[in-house]
DNA sequence: TAGGGTACCGAAAAGGGTTTCGGTCCTTTC
DNA sequence: GAAAGGACCGAAACCCTTTTCGGTACCCTA
């Protein structure tokens, strides 16, 4: 770690006061040339930082947080067995809060109310400056309350309070997009295979896709068929669209296993994707998208940018300017061969 | 968060001394108190017990770590985008340190060394017990060196350095129960599309399959076909396989996603799965290996069991017992449908 | 009633860093 | 030569909790 080796390092870590002791000065001079303060001539400060270096000295932050009054840390509650949303959200968080400003604590509830409750009061012990919540469902989820010391952010999963503050990814306007890019490659006989119809992301899809089927002028094929996320359904739900005997020359499936499901199915009845169907979902997992033949078409909720906006409203909050309500993150559609053959 | 409501706990949570105060005695005492210490009367202690409650106290977690020596925080270091690792892997480390005990700080530093050095530094400076790193490769990597002031270990990917401590997956007892497997229901012209051969899990695992192979007196059928990870290698491998023109009745395929691959093409073929050819495969990716058609037997490589030595190998550290050296934890089969038709 | 024992409580220091404020020493200027 | 000013440094307080150790008050016994 330290740059030009040669130091013992062993042990416990050096203090401040080893390192005054080696320069020659007070801990309160060392303080200060380390931190680039006026109050030190060159020669000094020169003299501390040598020692500062020699010794590998680093700051404790601990003690640093206690004067401070914050500690520099954040917490990320999630119970995504997963991990599919919960560490593209602490990517997000992380740069947002700048990597080495704030470090962030990641603890998995394993849907266990009791748990989270030992994690929560585990992490304010910590004196964590603010909370993140990360749902791994879309439905709204139990507040975790205001008598909390410091700021909460839920992810995903809103809070089912609406004074709190929320980030939620538009499933709305993912639905619209899915039906603009069908209707823009000129597919106007459009299905839709749902997932599970408890999930509000489900609810909000069929929405999106109705409001920008009737902005288009069309009417959807078939009813929205409901099942669960599962590939399973994804073939069972295509042989039905299929069965309808209604034709069709789009799906849109609620992600993108149900998608794999479709595909395979359209497959082994010799339907060409994106000939005869074209096929398109939610959700821009990469394996899964990018497996497929044809690749899919997705529509990707920008998870990372999900804990960006977490960790700005977070500093929002601390500086004293809560954001209660619930905020929609834009997605974005990626284009790939289960639309268009080009791509 | 207090059981019986009513407190304030707005702004700064409460400190000891004013838990103290409320209860009209001195810290001291209220920490005895509080801390089931037996030089308190009942009556204060019940006293004291109230005024916490009152104020929604809980200790600051950064004083006591500054008096007791160690934070009770380790850091997880990983590179994972996708997360796969890294959330079993944490899991298991939470299960061995108890929740609510042990918090971990979790960075991903994006196979950006500089990143990198700046979370260890963070880390470092915010005194964690241990470190944890986490590769995603299981090619040995770089050394964080041994002038750290606390104990790391190597999970997944191992450190190349000996004198180092990690805990990797065993793929080659990986390969070795796959085979024993197929030859357990009576297969025996057994074929293998590798991975990347630059990975060595994908050489342990060949050397794995080898091994019981011969063990079994068995000639695996054709050379081990390298390349890539993906479901498109997957296929172009199951299509070399079939090409070759040797009969086979089994295949070993270095990945749930090369599986899926080879499982698509077989069905385009119309080989039958088991039936014909059986297929086995390792990583046991949830999704991928149960959203099949037949579903996946594979090789579940435990992580959350390594994420748990992992810690379990800190605290001996931390106790004064390192282990150097690589620890492999063992694989785990998982039977589907690929293999039989019962299960 | 005095002495010893016991139960309970509080002052103080420690842990590592930052900041304020007072003090020292050197330089400059009249 | 003396006073004023500036540059630099250090003592001490503070953050919050734990622990040791000394002290007080009470009770019981002789």
């Amino acid at each position: 770690m330290n740059s030009h080796g040669g130091a013992p390092s062993r042990g416990k870590p050096a203090t401040l006061r080893q390192v005054a002791e080696l320069a020659g000065v007070s801990t309160a001079t060392a303080s200060k040339a380390l931190n680039g303060r006026q109050q030190v001539s060159a020669t000094t400060r020169q003299r501390v930082l040598d020692a500062a270096d020699r010794l590998s000295f680093t700051p404790n932050s601990l003690a640093q947080a206690m004067l401070h009054g914050s500690s520099g840390t954040v917490g990320l509650l999630t119970h995504d067995l997963e991990g599919r949303f919960s560490i593209p959200i602490l990517m997000g968080a992380e740069d947002a809060f700048g990597a080495g400003q704030t470090s962030v604590f990641l603890c998995d509830s394993r849907e266990d109310a009791i748990r989270e409750r030992h994690h929560i009061r585990a992490l304010l012990g910590r004196r964590v400056d603010g909370l993140i919540v990360v749902g791994s469902q879309t439905n709204p989820r139990r507040s975790l309350g205001h008598d909390l010391p410091v700021p909460v952010v839920y992810v995903y999963a809103p809070s089912s309070d609406e004074r709190d503050t929320s980030v939620i990814a538009d499933n709305v306007a993912a639905g619209r997009l899915a039906v603009q890019h069908l209707v823009g490659i000129g597919r106007r006989r459009i299905a839709h295979i749902a997932g599970d119809p408890t999930y509000a992301a489900a609810r909000d899809r069929e929405a999106g896709i109705g409001a920008a089927l009737a902005d288009a002028g069309l009417t959807q094929v078939g009813p929205s068929r409901s099942g669960s996320w599962s590939e399973a359904w994804g073939r069972t739900g295509a042989h039905a669209v299929l069965e309808a005997g209604e034709p069709v020359d789009a799906i849109v499936c609620d992600s993108d296993q149900i998608a794999r499901g479709a595909l395979d199915l359209l497959r082994d009845r010799g339907v060409r994707v994106p000939g005869d169907i074209a096929v398109i979902s939610f959700d821009n997992w990469g394996p899964f998208a990018t497996g497929s033949r044809p690749q899919l078409t997705s529509i990707d909720f920008n998870f990372q940018q999900m804990g960006r906006r977490a960790a700005e409203l977070i500093f929002a909050a601390l500086a004293g300017e809560p954001a209660a309500g619930t905020q929609a993150i834009a997605p974005r559609l990626v284009i790939r061969g289960s639309t268009t053959v080009g791509a």
